[in-house]
DNA sequence: GTGGTCTAGACCACC
DNA sequence: GTGGTCTAGACCACG
């Protein structure tokens, strides 16, 4: 199985779920057409309610990332390689923009910025 | 009034007043010394409870920011240009650390990591 | 219910409260991953604000005794046998040196301050 | 003047008056018939109200430490060296007897308080 | 059910 | 006036 979660995160459960098969579909480890688990198998390998796995397949349908055939499973969704490129941006971006937003309040150059960002990068 | 609150943001309204004063006190705006409006005052003119406001400030104490003093008033602690430069990097560095962890699930390249942090940076 | 109030303590009850919990996880009454009660249910067993219980479980937390988990409950941490005995050790020369600075502003000896404490540890 | 008064210590000012003239009658420093300095005298040198200066004098009238002479002043009250020393004791035994409580919630041996004891009194 | 947040009042000690 | 504490409700997200 290829979603763990963590009962000690901030992030709800059906959000850690979500995010997993976000990622996996954007960085192209699921392929279009493949299955996901269906809801209650994936509720009780990792031990939660099947309305959290329903939760956040639903939302994974809802933005596109995937496909419900009722009675037969869920799918991921085909899509161009363009959309899934600009997905990835698009989710860095976002956090990318807070860190900016917080560091130009704070007079931060861009340099200084960068510097960080180089060092969080080689670590680890 | 140097506050300013969006009951439409997912920060629940103590955390938006501390990371404003906090903000104020990192960057210089409040300095050493001088007295925050009081919990009550703030309360009245940004239109939450005193509970609330009272939070934010307990939270700042906590955090070494202000100190309180019964019957005074509250007031910016003492803290070397050290402490709060080690602040302000701390304060960044967190986020940053959140987009170049996705960064790196995505599969990005420092280098277009960078690129996106300029735009950012120039934009606005 | 382990958790006794008085009215007519000095101490805030949410200290009491937090005080209590402390004392019986650092003795390990309370171990590793019990469960406290909820902040509702205990509220109602002791008959205060919700808001009083919550503060008491927002400062254990704040200090480490215990975890909070949305929609789940709060329970213990898991910390080293060293850490609970560290704790211990401070809880007591916090008071002790009270006490100490005290004798010594009057002039009393170290030999006269332990024969008090002896007494006093022999009563009752 | 024998008075410092600290606006970030937990103590009301009105305590922190009335403790170090206590301190320094039981102590001998003022002698029986010597005078206090005047509440209005006082209020001026240590900055804060009269009001206060005056609440730390009435405690120590009810208390039979001084005694205020209409129109004359404050004056150390005539008292037994037993009568002090009593006093003496009883401060110190106060602050002891919730060390000891402490210690004995967490199952310390009277043995490892002592050495406790004996080193905060051979510290600073 | 749980915790997280918030409101609109209130009383107190202190200055 | 100030901060410190508390109450008795309420709504929300999560499971």
């Amino acid at each position: 199985m290829n979603v763990i979660i963590s009962n000690s995160s901030e992030n709800p459960i059906y959000k850690q779920i979500y995010d997993q098969f976000r990622n996996q579909i954007v960085t192209g480890i699921l392929k279009e057409g493949e299955a996901l688990p269906s809801i209650r198998k994936l509720a009780r390998e990792i031990n939660v309610s099947v309305i959290t796995t329903k939760k956040a397949y639903d939302d994974l349908e809802r933005d596109g990332f995937v496909a419900s055939v009722g009675g037969k499973g869920t799918f991921v969704s085909s899509q161009s390689l363009e959309f899934l490129r600009e997905q990835k941006m698009k989710m860095v971006e976002e956090k990318l923009a807070e860190a900016v937003a917080e560091a130009k309040i704070l007079g931060l150059t861009c340099e200084e910025t960068e510097q960080m960002l180089e060092l969080l990068f080689r670590e680890e």
